[in-house]
DNA sequence: GATGAATGAGTGTTCATTCAT
DNA sequence: GATGAATGAACACTCATTCAT
């Protein structure tokens, strides 16, 4: 029944299989017993691959980063008109899809868990650091194109991040019944008319 | 050793407690041992006044609502001009002060939880509910005045909302270093003028 | 809400409530802390009537011996027959109403306790003792009258008790489905026959 | 400190000392820590080895049981005269080294939970559906042989054990001072008369 | 690479009981 | 008579981790 396999199988597997207990039953309820289980393998090969719990959760932050900074995600270069790709760009940052990249619950899970580990919100504090430059950049070359009407790209760009969060929040609370695309177009909007009316 | 005190004087000292130990060690972190420790009281006598931790964390729960909802925070009902009185909501709305009312870390932590727990959810839900009615009154009469200038206040309630809850997020994981006031400034100030050109 | 009642009230009324737990959950479960709730006092009430557990699980051991022996059940001396009233008797001795005088569950808690308990052990050798010279003295008549024939009648006593009892396990682990007094039957008729025949 | 051992030693060497405590200190007090203490391992290598108690005491009444099935103790192929085959089959029936086969205590103990577990309850039935099933057999055997003489063999063999298990309780509360085995003359003759004479 | 034995700290909760009011 | 505060021991069980194999 030992099937040997090496860390380049195992440890995605593993991962794999912590994102999904976690998605099932929380943080807390995410123990290696459950994750090894899942995997019918034993708790300790778990212990055996990462040392750790901790470092296998870096670990998975840093999958979990991975899936939002793929590439596909914000690839509209084939898009040549200036103001639909600036449309597409902003349907994407407000759609349903990419707020759900991961699972909501993961994800509050660990902006949460940044609060107790430094080596976690450091992560994070880069991915938004990362996607914040970017947007800053695609910004700076819709106001030269002058789609957009901005200042300030950097502030512009923070508040289009703070839509985007505050949304996520938003949508958990509020949305409850109504579609999520729907109730995000208000935010969207607001995002929309900041950067052409040339508030920043 | 054995100081007899009541319910009036013990559950809110347990929840203070429970409130304390859950900034320094997290949620998870918070234990009924720990909480009793920290008050020198035996865990048992927690369970007797809560009967058990899920009921404890409601009340805990309820008790941070209130918090929030306390009437001096939205108490601008002395500050005759009106566009006066709508700047001093607005600043207080993007304040620190609000912000922190209750400490992010523990605030997150519920947030997170309501994820697993639908009463934990509900209760948030019913507040930023209340929040919303409370805002969208404010915006009528705003409006009524002609202090600003919107169409659809249900809407426009909740992309302050958004921008407030996204300015949290985004103050925990972007402003480090930067104070929180001067951050707050670009969220505010995009409120202001959403509401104030009348883009919703 | 609180009512000022006396021992001769509250003492049977907190044993009822005893025992109606004992039923519901079993001897482990029968904590002081339900029995309180069921009658909706607080525990230490009933700690301040019977002093401790061991002291009111006695009590309620008495109380159900008075149950088996209340003088309603084996009041035979209406039936002038010899015969008919020896047949009554053994009808009743096997019967289902007689089987159940106590919740089996109960019963067999109680049993079971006396392994631990000498203080129990003693009542119910003492219950059985009677019941025993009871059953002899009876037996005694019967045969004085011709009804059935034996020579040793302690033993024909222990013999008819050893039915009895056998019975009762018996029909918790073979019964099932079949009705308890079908199934008593044979035990019944085993009983009646030895006495008759004059085996013992 | 460490000796480490496997499943096959363990197991079984966990079930002795669950036994022992049972014996002790009674179902309620056998719990896991003291157990463990007894064999000097930690309780959660219990936990460990059987998962969790139900678990642990449905191993232990599995083992029990075992016990009672022993082939040695109903071994009477090698007697070749019918008669004395019978008898030694009654005596042992009847005796005491089969009735103190297991502690009476834990005995009762487990007969008890049979009231409030259905597994454990479950496993009785059967245990004695195959007892009776044997005796049954052997009946038939005798009764062509010319041994004894009855017409219903399954009621025969419910009779035998009826007889068996009220000579248990009996003992227990009756017999106190006089040796079981003359106490148990009584219950065994009634059952030899009762299959020889065709009662049933 | 993989398993299983073993640990020890910790969890929430139950329980009988004592004491003060 | 009745309540509530408080205790402390005990409970089954979970968990991450270490070590030997």
């Amino acid at each position: 029944m030992r099937k040997n396999k090496n860390a380049d199988y195992r440890k995605p597997e593993i991962l794999e299989s912590y994102y999904e207990v976690m998605m099932e039953k929380g943080i807390e309820g995410a123990s290696i017993g459950k994750i090894a289980e899942r995997l019918n393998i034993h708790p300790s090969l778990i212990i055996h691959y990462f040392k750790n719990k901790k470092n296998m959760t870096l670990s998975l932050v840093d999958l979990l980063i991975e899936k939002y900074e793929a590439p596909e995600f914000l690839a509209f270069d084939d898009i040549e008109d200036d103001e639909e790709r600036f449309t597409a760009l902003m349907k994407t940052l407000f759609s349903f899809a990419w707020s759900r990249t991961v699972d909501p619950g993961v994800h509050f899970g660990f902006y949460y868990m940044s609060f107790r580990s430094d080596a976690i919100k450091a992560r994070f504090r880069q991915m938004f650091e990362r996607f914040r430059v970017y947007l800053q950049d695609q910004l700076v070359v819709f106001k030269n194109r002058g789609v957009i009407r901005i200042s300030n790209e950097k502030k512009a760009a923070d508040v289009v991040i703070t839509l985007m969060e505050g949304l996520e929040f938003h949508a958990h609370f509020l949305a409850d019944g109504e579609p999520f695309e729907k109730f995000a177009e208000s935010a969207r909007d607001t995002a929309i008319a900041v950067l052409k009316i040339g508030l920043i």
